[in-house]
DNA sequence: TAAAAATTGTTTGTGTACAAATAGACTGTG
DNA sequence: CACAGTCTATTTGTACACAAACAATTTTTA
């Protein structure tokens, strides 16, 4: 009988998923060198929505609460993004992006489009098309 | 001109992909709940070469030299790895699996398995098949 | 052989990631 | 109205992940 039994490491989704994942905030890191992929897409989110909750954020940008609450401490701490307890709910923190939040935001944009293609770089267009579907399906 | 500026979060490939991780390693924390997936990854590298030092096993699981240090002493502290300098190479920590850590690896196998199929589980064969050859070609 | 370069491992600091426990605030039902 | 359940946020503890700096030990090369 094989010691392995026929389970090869470099071979598992989660294994190559890691990897993969590495390697991307690799690039992310090259190209936007002073920001994180989770604060980005944090920070990127509230741009969209332009207000949101903290924890709704969190669920929007699939962060965990303690995740997300360090994520929009460390934006707040360089004024990216403003809180406030919400009046009418006064559970809620509601966060803005800053008019420098807004102003980072769609600077790093055209880099962050970078990330994505230099991430696919090794796939063909429908292979990037292909890969992005199959992914989707998967969460 | 629009405000996203055509950059959809949801659909970068950094960002599903981290979502497809997260999924991943919850099935694999339902399925063995008492060793990371990193761990495992570690301890079925290390049963499969039978000996290797701790920066050359991080090498071969994509650890950073700090990482897999944390993740072997806590192998370590269980039992399931026994780790000794090289006489012939001071510099070197010499890694072998216990008895124990065999045993754990070999016990646990067929639910790494598990893990992998269920993690493909959205997916056809060929779609599995697939998905890995292109996730292969993104590392 | 002596100095320079490379390798192995450790440590420190920052940043995700998640489980579990807690406190405070709202909501719904009896 | 009361109170049980739900929701938001915080805190604590554990575990990756990586950069950077460091010490100790080879190896290279001048």
């Amino acid at each position: 009988m094989d010691e392995n039994d026929g389970y090869i490491l470099e071979s598992q989704v989660g294994f190559i998923m890691r990897r993969a994942v590495q390697r991307h905030i690799a690039i992310f890191t090259s190209l936007i060198p002073n920001m994180t992929p989770t604060q980005f897409a944090a920070l990127a989110k509230l741009c969209e929505l332009g207000q949101v909750s903290q924890n709704e954020l969190g669920r929007l940008t699939s962060m965990d609460v303690s995740t997300i609450k360090g994520v929009v401490d460390r934006l707040r701490g360089r004024g990216l993004v403003f809180a406030e307890p919400l009046a009418s709910d006064r559970r809620r923190l509601i966060l803005t992006p800053t008019p420098q939040g807004k102003a980072k935001y769609h600077e790093l944009l055209s880099k962050a489009k970078d990330v994505s293609q230099q991430t696919l770089s090794p796939l063909s267009n429908s292979e990037r098309r292909h890969l992005i579907e199959l992914l989707k399906k998967l969460v």
